[in-house]
DNA sequence: CGATCATAGTTAGGTAGCCTAACAGTTAGG
DNA sequence: CCTAACTGTTAGGCTACCTAACTATGATCG
Protein backbone atom coordinates (compact mmCIF):
# COMPACT_ATOMS: atom_id res chain seq x y z
CA UNK A 1 0.00 0.00 0.00
CA UNK A 2 1.16 3.49 -1.22
CA UNK A 3 1.29 5.89 1.39
CA UNK A 4 2.75 9.61 1.27
CA UNK A 5 2.48 9.64 -1.88
CA UNK A 6 1.66 13.91 -2.67
CA UNK A 7 -0.80 12.94 -5.01
CA UNK A 8 -2.59 10.20 -2.49
CA UNK A 9 -6.79 11.08 -2.07
CA UNK A 10 -6.73 10.02 1.51
CA UNK A 11 -3.79 12.24 2.69
CA UNK A 12 -5.09 15.18 0.30
CA UNK A 13 -8.34 14.90 1.69
CA UNK A 14 -6.69 14.84 5.30
CA UNK A 15 -5.23 17.95 4.06
CA UNK A 16 -8.11 19.52 2.79
CA UNK A 17 -10.10 18.62 6.31
CA UNK A 18 -7.29 19.88 8.60
CA UNK A 19 -6.90 23.32 6.75
CA UNK A 20 -10.79 23.29 7.38
CA UNK A 21 -11.12 22.86 10.62
CA UNK A 22 -8.14 25.66 11.15
CA UNK A 23 -10.07 27.57 9.08
CA UNK A 24 -13.00 27.64 11.51
CA UNK A 25 -10.65 27.48 14.55
CA UNK A 26 -9.96 31.56 13.41
CA UNK A 27 -13.18 32.07 15.14
CA UNK A 28 -12.49 30.02 18.13
CA UNK A 29 -9.35 32.05 18.90
CA UNK A 30 -11.28 35.56 18.04
CA UNK A 31 -13.76 34.83 20.30
CA UNK A 32 -10.85 33.41 23.16
CA UNK A 33 -8.87 36.68 22.19
CA UNK A 34 -11.98 39.18 22.06
CA UNK A 35 -11.64 39.58 25.45
CA UNK A 36 -9.52 43.04 25.53
CA UNK A 37 -7.04 42.98 28.05
CA UNK A 38 -4.14 41.75 25.81
CA UNK A 39 -4.05 41.12 22.27
CA UNK A 40 -3.31 38.05 20.94
CA UNK A 41 -0.38 39.40 19.52
CA UNK A 42 1.01 41.00 22.48
CA UNK A 43 0.14 37.35 24.98
CA UNK A 44 2.31 35.27 22.35
CA UNK A 45 4.92 37.62 22.57
CA UNK A 46 5.13 38.02 26.79
CA UNK A 47 4.43 34.38 26.92
CA UNK A 48 7.67 33.48 24.19
CA UNK A 49 9.63 36.04 26.74
CA UNK A 50 8.54 34.19 29.98
CA UNK A 51 8.91 30.44 28.20
CA UNK A 52 12.48 32.27 27.46
CA UNK A 53 13.71 33.37 30.37
CA UNK A 54 15.84 31.51 32.65
CA UNK A 55 13.08 31.61 35.43
CA UNK A 56 15.88 32.67 38.07
CA UNK A 57 14.69 35.51 39.96
CA UNK A 58 18.19 35.99 40.00
CA UNK A 59 18.39 39.23 38.50
CA UNK A 60 21.92 39.00 38.15
CA UNK A 61 21.84 36.23 36.23
CA UNK A 62 23.90 36.03 32.91
CA UNK A 63 22.60 37.36 29.61
CA UNK A 64 19.28 37.43 30.74
CA UNK A 65 16.17 38.41 27.96
CA UNK A 66 15.99 38.01 24.69
CA UNK A 67 16.68 39.89 21.55
CA UNK A 68 14.56 41.06 19.44
CA UNK A 69 16.06 39.02 16.04
CA UNK A 70 15.57 35.79 18.00
CA UNK A 71 11.91 37.28 19.31
CA UNK A 72 11.03 38.15 15.66
CA UNK A 73 12.35 34.31 14.87
CA UNK A 74 10.35 32.54 17.64
CA UNK A 75 6.94 34.45 16.34
CA UNK A 76 7.50 33.95 12.56
CA UNK A 77 7.29 37.34 12.09
CA UNK A 78 9.87 40.21 10.74
CA UNK A 79 12.36 42.67 12.69
CA UNK A 80 10.52 45.76 12.44
CA UNK A 81 7.42 43.91 13.63
CA UNK A 82 8.75 42.91 16.72
CA UNK A 83 9.90 45.86 17.54
CA UNK A 84 6.77 47.77 17.18
CA UNK A 85 5.32 45.16 19.83
CA UNK A 86 8.19 45.65 21.71
CA UNK A 87 8.01 49.32 21.98
CA UNK A 88 4.16 48.89 22.45
CA UNK A 89 5.02 46.20 25.54
CA UNK A 90 7.24 48.58 27.26
CA UNK A 91 5.23 51.57 26.85
CA UNK A 92 2.69 49.71 29.21
CA UNK A 93 4.93 48.71 31.32
CA UNK A 94 4.86 45.04 30.44
CA UNK A 95 8.35 44.83 29.46
CA UNK A 96 11.85 46.60 29.33
CA UNK A 97 14.59 47.07 26.76
CA UNK A 98 18.38 46.87 28.00
CA UNK A 99 21.69 47.21 26.06
CA UNK A 100 23.79 43.76 25.95
CA UNK A 101 26.78 44.43 27.71
CA UNK A 102 28.29 42.06 25.34
CA UNK A 103 27.25 43.40 21.93
CA UNK A 104 26.25 47.21 22.03
CA UNK A 105 24.35 46.83 18.36
CA UNK A 106 22.55 44.03 20.55
CA UNK A 107 19.32 44.64 22.78
CA UNK A 108 18.06 42.41 25.53
CA UNK A 109 13.98 42.40 25.85
CA UNK A 110 12.79 41.16 29.70
CA UNK A 111 9.56 40.81 31.37
CA UNK A 112 8.65 43.73 33.96
CA UNK A 113 6.86 41.85 37.30
CA UNK A 114 3.32 43.10 35.49
CA UNK A 115 4.32 41.81 32.06
CA UNK A 116 4.43 38.67 34.14
CA UNK A 117 1.01 39.33 35.74
CA UNK A 118 -0.27 40.20 33.14
CA UNK A 119 0.80 37.18 31.07
CA UNK A 120 -0.63 34.74 34.01
CA UNK A 121 -4.07 36.54 34.34
CA UNK A 122 -4.59 36.60 30.16
CA UNK A 123 -3.83 33.18 30.03
CA UNK A 124 -6.30 31.95 32.86
CA UNK A 125 -9.03 33.91 31.84
CA UNK A 126 -8.74 32.87 28.04
CA UNK A 127 -7.82 28.66 29.50
CA UNK A 128 -11.24 29.45 31.47
CA UNK A 129 -12.82 30.35 28.56
CA UNK A 130 -12.14 27.60 26.84
CA UNK A 131 -12.65 24.95 28.96
CA UNK A 132 -16.35 25.96 29.12
CA UNK A 133 -16.73 25.37 25.18
CA UNK A 134 -14.55 22.09 26.00
CA UNK A 135 -16.76 21.08 28.90
CA UNK A 136 -19.63 19.97 26.66
CA UNK A 137 -18.03 17.79 24.64
CA UNK A 138 -18.08 14.08 25.33
CA UNK A 139 -15.16 11.82 26.97
CA UNK A 140 -14.42 10.35 23.88
CA UNK A 141 -14.29 13.66 21.92
CA UNK A 142 -12.17 15.25 24.83
CA UNK A 143 -9.41 11.87 24.49
CA UNK A 144 -9.63 12.55 20.74
CA UNK A 145 -8.85 15.80 21.08
CA UNK A 146 -5.90 15.09 23.74
CA UNK A 147 -4.72 12.56 21.65
CA UNK A 148 -4.58 14.81 18.31
CA UNK A 149 -2.84 17.84 19.95
CA UNK A 150 0.95 16.19 19.92
CA UNK A 151 0.49 15.74 16.49
CA UNK A 152 -0.63 19.48 15.70
CA UNK A 153 2.38 19.80 18.17
CA UNK A 154 4.76 18.13 15.25
CA UNK A 155 3.25 19.49 12.44
CA UNK A 156 3.77 22.52 13.72
CA UNK A 157 7.29 22.12 14.93
CA UNK A 158 8.39 20.93 11.06
CA UNK A 159 7.43 24.78 10.11
CA UNK A 160 10.15 25.72 12.62
CA UNK A 161 13.47 24.12 9.86
CA UNK B 1 -16.33 11.07 39.44
CA UNK B 2 -16.95 14.81 38.42
CA UNK B 3 -16.15 15.72 35.42
CA UNK B 4 -17.46 19.20 33.35
CA UNK B 5 -16.86 21.24 36.90
CA UNK B 6 -15.46 24.44 35.12
CA UNK B 7 -12.76 24.03 37.80
CA UNK B 8 -11.70 20.29 37.01
CA UNK B 9 -7.67 20.36 36.57
CA UNK B 10 -7.55 17.77 33.40
CA UNK B 11 -10.22 19.83 31.33
CA UNK B 12 -7.93 23.31 32.46
CA UNK B 13 -4.89 21.47 30.81
CA UNK B 14 -6.58 20.26 27.56
CA UNK B 15 -7.92 24.07 27.20
CA UNK B 16 -4.45 25.21 27.53
CA UNK B 17 -2.60 22.65 25.27
CA UNK B 18 -5.35 22.97 22.76
CA UNK B 19 -5.39 26.53 22.80
CA UNK B 20 -1.57 26.21 22.65
CA UNK B 21 -2.20 24.18 19.76
CA UNK B 22 -4.27 26.78 18.26
CA UNK B 23 -1.64 29.43 18.87
CA UNK B 24 0.99 28.15 17.16
CA UNK B 25 -0.71 27.05 13.96
CA UNK B 26 -1.27 30.59 13.43
CA UNK B 27 2.06 30.35 11.64
CA UNK B 28 0.87 27.29 9.39
CA UNK B 29 -1.98 28.95 8.28
CA UNK B 30 0.13 31.76 7.76
CA UNK B 31 2.49 29.76 5.40
CA UNK B 32 -0.38 28.40 3.89
CA UNK B 33 -1.78 31.49 2.83
CA UNK B 34 1.74 33.20 1.39
CA UNK B 35 1.56 32.11 -1.58
CA UNK B 36 -0.13 35.33 -2.63
CA UNK B 37 -3.20 34.49 -5.06
CA UNK B 38 -5.56 35.04 -2.32
CA UNK B 39 -5.77 36.35 1.14
CA UNK B 40 -7.08 33.90 3.55
CA UNK B 41 -10.28 36.58 4.15
CA UNK B 42 -10.75 36.31 0.36
CA UNK B 43 -10.46 32.87 -0.02
CA UNK B 44 -12.57 32.12 3.03
CA UNK B 45 -15.52 34.57 1.64
CA UNK B 46 -15.29 32.63 -1.93
CA UNK B 47 -15.62 29.11 -0.52
CA UNK B 48 -18.60 30.35 1.42
CA UNK B 49 -20.51 32.05 -1.13
CA UNK B 50 -19.66 28.53 -3.06
CA UNK B 51 -20.98 26.48 -0.72
CA UNK B 52 -23.80 28.76 -0.13
CA UNK B 53 -24.89 28.94 -3.65
CA UNK B 54 -27.58 26.44 -4.86
CA UNK B 55 -24.73 24.82 -7.38
CA UNK B 56 -27.42 24.98 -9.76
CA UNK B 57 -25.88 25.86 -13.53
CA UNK B 58 -29.08 27.47 -14.28
CA UNK B 59 -28.82 30.97 -14.01
CA UNK B 60 -32.72 31.29 -13.89
CA UNK B 61 -32.74 29.54 -10.38
CA UNK B 62 -34.93 31.54 -7.59
CA UNK B 63 -33.22 33.71 -5.20
CA UNK B 64 -29.83 33.14 -6.46
CA UNK B 65 -26.77 34.67 -4.30
CA UNK B 66 -26.38 35.57 -0.76
CA UNK B 67 -26.92 38.73 1.45
CA UNK B 68 -24.49 40.94 2.62
CA UNK B 69 -25.88 40.76 6.25
CA UNK B 70 -25.54 36.61 5.90
CA UNK B 71 -21.79 36.87 4.50
CA UNK B 72 -20.84 38.46 7.43
CA UNK B 73 -23.15 36.34 9.84
CA UNK B 74 -21.42 33.30 8.26
CA UNK B 75 -17.97 34.63 8.44
CA UNK B 76 -17.98 36.22 11.73
CA UNK B 77 -17.34 39.81 11.17
CA UNK B 78 -19.52 43.04 10.92
CA UNK B 79 -21.33 44.14 7.85
CA UNK B 80 -19.23 46.56 7.26
CA UNK B 81 -16.22 44.72 6.90
CA UNK B 82 -18.06 42.13 4.73
CA UNK B 83 -18.70 44.91 2.13
CA UNK B 84 -15.46 45.80 2.60
CA UNK B 85 -14.11 42.09 1.15
CA UNK B 86 -17.40 42.08 -1.38
CA UNK B 87 -16.05 45.51 -2.83
CA UNK B 88 -12.69 43.63 -3.45
CA UNK B 89 -13.82 40.65 -4.46
CA UNK B 90 -15.93 42.71 -7.12
CA UNK B 91 -13.11 44.65 -8.61
CA UNK B 92 -10.96 41.72 -8.68
CA UNK B 93 -13.74 40.39 -11.10
CA UNK B 94 -14.12 37.33 -8.53
CA UNK B 95 -17.76 38.18 -7.43
CA UNK B 96 -20.46 40.13 -8.49
CA UNK B 97 -23.19 42.25 -6.72
CA UNK B 98 -27.24 42.36 -7.93
CA UNK B 99 -30.44 44.20 -6.52
CA UNK B 100 -32.81 41.51 -5.06
CA UNK B 101 -36.13 41.65 -6.90
CA UNK B 102 -37.78 40.98 -3.81
CA UNK B 103 -36.04 43.50 -1.19
CA UNK B 104 -34.27 46.58 -2.52
CA UNK B 105 -32.49 47.72 0.04
CA UNK B 106 -30.52 43.48 -0.14
CA UNK B 107 -27.74 43.10 -2.11
CA UNK B 108 -27.61 39.50 -3.85
CA UNK B 109 -23.61 38.35 -3.84
CA UNK B 110 -22.52 36.00 -6.20
CA UNK B 111 -19.30 34.17 -7.49
CA UNK B 112 -18.47 34.84 -10.93
CA UNK B 113 -16.84 32.06 -13.15
CA UNK B 114 -13.29 33.79 -12.45
CA UNK B 115 -14.43 33.48 -8.53
CA UNK B 116 -15.52 29.71 -8.77
CA UNK B 117 -11.77 29.11 -10.45
CA UNK B 118 -9.89 30.68 -8.12
CA UNK B 119 -11.35 29.36 -5.19
CA UNK B 120 -10.65 25.87 -6.91
CA UNK B 121 -6.59 26.60 -7.65
CA UNK B 122 -6.11 28.43 -4.54
CA UNK B 123 -7.69 25.78 -2.47
CA UNK B 124 -6.17 22.89 -4.50
CA UNK B 125 -2.37 24.67 -4.39
CA UNK B 126 -2.95 25.24 -0.07
CA UNK B 127 -4.46 21.70 0.15
CA UNK B 128 -1.28 20.04 -1.95
CA UNK B 129 1.22 22.19 0.62
CA UNK B 130 -0.51 20.70 3.59
CA UNK B 131 -0.68 17.21 2.17
CA UNK B 132 3.44 17.77 2.03
CA UNK B 133 3.45 18.57 5.77
CA UNK B 134 1.03 16.16 6.49
CA UNK B 135 2.92 13.67 4.45
CA UNK B 136 6.17 13.68 6.82
CA UNK B 137 3.66 12.19 9.53
CA UNK B 138 3.27 8.88 10.79
CA UNK B 139 0.40 6.67 9.95
CA UNK B 140 -0.89 6.48 13.48
CA UNK B 141 -0.37 10.36 13.47
CA UNK B 142 -2.39 10.91 11.01
CA UNK B 143 -5.07 8.30 12.43
CA UNK B 144 -4.98 10.76 15.41
CA UNK B 145 -5.39 13.61 13.57
CA UNK B 146 -8.58 12.62 11.11
CA UNK B 147 -10.09 11.28 14.99
CA UNK B 148 -9.46 14.53 16.19
CA UNK B 149 -11.00 16.64 13.13
CA UNK B 150 -14.84 16.09 13.77
CA UNK B 151 -14.20 16.96 17.30
CA UNK B 152 -12.80 20.32 16.31
CA UNK B 153 -15.63 20.49 14.04
CA UNK B 154 -18.14 20.34 16.66
CA UNK B 155 -15.98 23.04 19.40
CA UNK B 156 -16.31 25.19 16.19
CA UNK B 157 -19.41 24.97 15.63
CA UNK B 158 -21.17 25.47 19.30
CA UNK B 159 -19.75 29.59 18.49
CA UNK B 160 -22.29 29.59 15.83
CA UNK B 161 -24.96 29.83 18.84
C1' DC C 1 45.39 50.16 11.74
C1' DG C 2 41.75 51.25 8.77
C1' DA C 3 38.61 50.29 4.85
C1' DT C 4 35.04 47.32 4.01
C1' DC C 5 31.49 44.21 4.78
C1' DA C 6 28.11 42.03 7.81
C1' DT C 7 24.89 42.26 11.60
C1' DA C 8 21.26 44.40 14.99
C1' DG C 9 17.87 47.21 15.52
C1' DT C 10 14.98 51.43 14.48
C1' DT C 11 12.38 54.52 11.54
C1' DA C 12 9.35 55.61 7.67
C1' DG C 13 5.73 54.54 4.88
C1' DG C 14 2.36 51.31 3.14
C1' DT C 15 -1.37 47.41 3.17
C1' DA C 16 -5.05 44.25 4.85
C1' DG C 17 -8.62 43.39 7.72
C1' DC C 18 -11.18 44.39 11.31
C1' DC C 19 -14.05 47.79 14.18
C1' DT C 20 -17.78 51.68 15.57
C1' DA C 21 -20.56 55.57 14.30
C1' DA C 22 -23.09 58.02 11.17
C1' DC C 23 -25.73 57.93 7.01
C1' DA C 24 -29.34 56.82 3.10
C1' DG C 25 -32.75 54.12 1.28
C1' DT C 26 -36.65 50.63 1.90
C1' DT C 27 -40.05 48.21 4.19
C1' DA C 28 -43.52 47.34 7.69
C1' DG C 29 -46.79 48.60 11.49
C1' DG C 30 -49.70 51.45 14.16
C1' DC D 1 -49.01 58.38 6.51
C1' DC D 2 -45.43 58.49 9.59
C1' DT D 3 -42.56 56.46 12.45
C1' DA D 4 -39.76 52.52 13.66
C1' DA D 5 -36.98 48.78 12.11
C1' DC D 6 -33.88 46.94 8.88
C1' DT D 7 -30.06 46.69 4.87
C1' DG D 8 -26.18 48.15 3.24
C1' DT D 9 -22.52 51.86 2.37
C1' DT D 10 -19.37 55.52 3.79
C1' DA D 11 -16.11 57.67 6.94
C1' DG D 12 -12.64 57.33 10.12
C1' DG D 13 -9.67 54.69 13.21
C1' DC D 14 -6.90 50.70 15.03
C1' DT D 15 -3.70 46.61 15.06
C1' DA D 16 -0.48 43.92 13.09
C1' DC D 17 1.98 42.87 9.57
C1' DC D 18 5.30 44.10 5.52
C1' DT D 19 9.59 46.26 2.66
C1' DA D 20 13.03 49.71 2.14
C1' DA D 21 16.11 52.83 3.96
C1' DC D 22 18.94 54.25 7.76
C1' DT D 23 22.23 54.19 12.04
C1' DA D 24 25.41 52.15 14.78
C1' DT D 25 28.33 48.55 16.11
C1' DG D 26 31.21 44.49 15.26
C1' DA D 27 34.30 41.52 12.46
C1' DT D 28 37.59 40.67 8.67
C1' DC D 29 41.61 41.18 6.30
C1' DG D 30 45.04 43.42 3.52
Amino acid sequence: MIVNEPSDPGLLALARDFREALRHSIYLVRRLDADGELSAAQLSMLKMLMDAAPATADSASSASGVRVGEIARNLGVKVPSATEQIIKLERAGLARREPDPSDSRAVRVTLTEAGLAAVASANERRNAVMAGILSSLSDDDRAALAAALPVIGRINATLQA
